[in-house]
DNA sequence: CTAATCACCTGAAGGC
DNA sequence: TGCCTTCAGGTGATTA
């Protein structure tokens, strides 16, 4: 369910109100939610900054750091107004407030651990951090011989990108989804990083996209579902040149492009 | 190193 | 109505 544009308008809710809480206590009705290896007692501590790096929510503690990540269906809901039907973990923090964590399929995780490396060692760049510019992002494309598709999924070289963002991103850029990492031409390759930050932005802009699961921290929808270019339009015509968006599996997931306008690169 | 497949789960949707 | 299959905003392990 969560990119990184719905990661980060949840991480824009509760930041304010959660920064400098205490948690009182924990009620994990989920245990397979914890990482087992990582166990450690949570009472007792103190939120001191909520952060982000691709699709993990990182919230950094007096001591250590409590990493989340929602996976397909994960919900976070502060001081929700009614018990969610799939409720896994429920964070008692002082002051009455409390952080429901929702996830009907169950594939979420919550890590503590000392160190957020611990966690986060194979993840790449954040796709929006300001360190990712457009020449090492071509560096990186140079030096994989993976196919594009597969390349912008792998959370080792850009963090934060699904099969949403991917998807749009590409079609935008106008590159074919089976194209090879380092057979694009400079241009494209120059296009594709900016058409991936475009399309992040306007999500963030738009709240998140909900196809079903997706909720903000506050239980609202978002928006950016309604100005999809090419993810889920199968069948019907391209904006831009009017032949039948096709759907057909890719890196093993479902992928939507323009036969027409994105061109294929190597292979 | 890359690619493909399965595993982890539940629920919605479509075919018959 | 009901049963069966397929699919889903993700990722990690395993096997070619």
């Amino acid at each position: 369910m969560p990119e990184l544009p719905e990661v980060e308008t949840v991480i824009r809710e509760i930041r304010p109100r959660i920064t400098g809480k205490k948690i009182e206590k924990l009620d994990v009705l989920w245990p397979k939610t914890f990482e087992h290896r990582f166990r450690i007692p949570l009472a007792g501590r103190t939120i001191v900054q909520v952060d982000r790096i691709g699709k993990y929510i990182i919230l950094k503690l007096d001591k250590g750091n409590l990493i989340i990540h929602l996976r397909m269906s994960g919900q976070l809901l502060l001081n929700p107004a009614a018990i969610p039907a799939h409720l896994r973990v429920l964070m008692h923090m002082e002051g009455g407030l409390r952080m429901a964590f929702n996830d009907v399929r169950k594939f979420g995780r919550w890590y503590f651990v000392q160190s957020e490396k611990e966690v986060l060692k194979q993840i790449g760049m954040d796709a929006l951090a300001p360190e990712l510019t457009c020449t090492v992002f071509k560096k990186m494309l140079k030096k994989s011989g993976m196919g594009i598709k597969a390349f912008l999924l792998s959370q080792r070289f850009i963090a934060g990108l699904g099969n949403i963002y991917v998807d749009e991103s590409l079609f935008r850029s106008r590159i074919h989804p089976l194209s090879v990492s380092a057979k694009l031409s400079a241009e494209a390759a120059g296009r594709l990083f900016a058409e991936i930050r475009k399309v992040l932005n306007f999500a963030i802009d738009q709240m998140g996209s909900t196809i079903s699961d997706y909720r903000d921290a506050n239980g609202k929808v978002g928006n950016a579902q309604n100005f999809f270019y090419v993810y889920q339009q199968q069948g019907r015509p391209c904006v831009t040149c009017g032949a039948t968006i096709l759907k057909q599996k890719i890196s093993g997931r479902g992928t939507h492009f323009c036969p027409e306008c994105q061109k294929l690169y190597g292979r």
